[in-house]
DNA sequence: TAATATAGTGGTTAATTGTGGGTAATTTCC
DNA sequence: GGAAATTACCCACAATTAACCACTATATTA
């Protein structure tokens, strides 16, 4: 189940008083249509932010969807990873709107930098980001995570 | 099979001295035509309140009485708690009433909060939820495996 | 090099959303 | 039946959000 997006490259922007966030121009350019100018963020593992183009979450969706409701564990789990997503388009210039929460989570600031990360989008606050690498294995999380896409 | 519907997302809403309880605007959005601004709400299987549009209810309904995969007692479950249904419309303003029966079973008090669970929302005392997210031990293995599975 | 397009950032205005009430119609109860 | 409570159907409004418009700096093209 290969990806159609790499995003790649790091992006330093701002977010606006508004809490506008720009979508790094060369990530929109990989949107296709159907993804509708729309993406998924949500709650990323560490303390940042992913967002997936639509296309790209609809696969997480369609696994979600198999899950039973008659299992505890399965309503444990559906509940944790739908309630901090949110779908959003962005603007005529290319930014999303983050929720509150979202901004919380991931103590951003006004400073950002924006990770493509193959098939997503990490959004982190910029300080946060040197101070989570400084304190331990930002290798080991990426290696961890490509491991997973290696094994599946 | 899957659903027409995508509810995600957390909304943390109040209910008001004639117990009305707002529907996030991005899910009454979802809504068909056909749904005719209506749900159907009924007991969750934890103390909360489960929230169907209509179009999706009928097809549980229907879904329900072909399931001989499930275990008898799974059935029963199930139509148990499908039997305290009710059907509601929306206000102008977007606004469901809940019964005091489903109010009483979920706990609900004053402050809400509203998560989306892809084809069904879910209404829960915004406390409840607190103490239910403690107490409820999940099972961690299995959560791995469900993270491992859905992890894109 | 001048002209043109694009990308990132900031604001303004108009519409929407969540919340609160009021009043008439309906139901419930004695 | 009539009083009391409940429900349905309106209206109001502050706060938030969405839809535009504008500007600057960088890159691209002719």
């Amino acid at each position: 189940m290969s990806s159609q997006y790499t995003f790649i490259g790091e992006y330093n922007f701002v977010i606006d008083s508004k809490k506008r966030i720009n979508i790094p121009s060369p990530f929109r350019k990989q949107l296709k249509k159907s993804d509708n100018k729309t993406f998924v963020v949500t709650r990323g593992i560490d303390s940042c932010v992913w967002v997936y183009p639509l296309g790209e979450w609809k696969k997480i969706k369609d696994e979600l969807s198999k899950l039973s409701s008659l299992s505890s564990a399965s309503r444990a789990f559906l509940r944790n990873h739908l309630r901090h997503a949110n779908i959003v388009s962005y603007d005529e210039q290319g930014r999303i709107i983050l929720s509150k929460q979202l901004i919380d989570y991931a103590n951003i600031g006004k400073d950002l930098t924006i990770i493509g990360v193959l098939n997503k989008i990490e959004i982190w606050d910029k300080k946060a980001l040197i101070s989570h690498e400084k304190s331990s294995s930002i290798n080991d999380d990426y290696y961890e995570e490509l491991s997973r896409k290696v094994t599946v």
